[in-house]
DNA sequence: AGTTTAAGTCAGTCTTGTTGACATTCCAAC
DNA sequence: GTTGGAATGTCAACAAGACTGACTTAAACT
């Protein structure tokens, strides 16, 4: 399969950056970034009695208002049931409101109350916070390659969804 | 504190991928991107009776042989009784072995056995084959980039363990 | 001898994922 | 216009995997 070996093309490049102990260290450096990437938000929420879901569901409540269920469920990646959970649990704590669709009323659509915003604000902050500090760290071309190599990374179908998302932001 | 405007430093560089919008899509980025990440292997764990925390004990094993349980311990961020559930099952399905340590006889070095090592390399192969397509994509300085932005996202300490395991590898 | 350290265990809780069953609503074919 | 299927969302029960806390055993250190 693969030796992992320093090995060259026929146009000549270099593909030393191809073997197996780079590829290890990218799996590694994941690990361990993603781990960062989620401590910040964790250690807020791990006060209340919410958690990772709960932030994620705010997160793109806030950045797509007036989602619908199943919307946000093609974004997230869970079952129905999964998200439901969380969700009626913002609901009932005020943080998120559930409108029922009008023209269809199966539809629920989805916004963040007032305190859902502010404590959508604190995760942000915390985790944009260190973002910020490694982008700056890093300098914007090695932005540029981490955003690059993160898409190259995705499932197709995740990626139209992140795509169609930045498109709505920027 | 920031109004996610554009702005410039001193020295005249552009800092427009500091806005808050560049850090938002740097978030989601990562936040699709490790769905990627993870996809392929979780595939082949759910057939057997096995979770993300049996890959992560498997490619540490593997990584580092001989590593006790403490050592171990450190570089997961779990807690012992957590671990010892994955480890348990583990060695009693006969792909990890756990032998007393020599010089001290509290210690148990943890090593992949034939077994081990053939689901290990499954694993692996499925995983390094997603970072490698997305590496060939992006090519050499996205690499670069990406791996600089990831180590500058961690936390000093476990940027310390990735630090170790990878001169350890090389 | 007494303390600390490494590993493992038992019990209980929490978050978050799963499946299965069910209610409501919409829509299209009859 | 009624009926049957598809879509949307909800409720209930269960499993994986994380956590805390209390405890045991064995070995090492002082």
């Amino acid at each position: 399969m693969d030796d992992g070996r320093a090995t060259t093309t026929r146009g000549g490049e270099n593909l030393l950056f191809l073997t197996d102990e780079q590829l290890r260290q990218g799996i590694e450096a994941m690990f361990f970034a993603y781990r960062g990437f989620t401590a910040d938000p964790d250690r807020i929420l791990s006060d209340m009695a919410y958690g990772r879901a709960h932030h994620r569901a705010i997160h793109f409540i806030n950045r797509a208002p007036g989602t619908t269920v199943n919307n946000l469920l093609n974004i997230l990646g869970v079952t129905k049931q999964s998200l439901n959970r969380v969700l009626r649990t913002l609901i009932e704590d005020g943080l998120v409101e559930s409108r029922i669709g009008k023209s269809d009323k199966r539809e629920r659509h989805l916004f963040l109350t007032e305190d859902g915003h502010a404590l959508e604000g604190r995760l942000s902050d915390a985790q944009r916070a260190r973002m910020r500090a490694a982008f700056r760290d890093a300098g914007p071309e090695a932005v540029a390659g981490f955003r690059t190599v993160l898409e190259a990374m995705m499932d197709t179908e995740m990626h139209r969804t992140y795509q169609r998302l930045k498109e709505s932001g920027a």
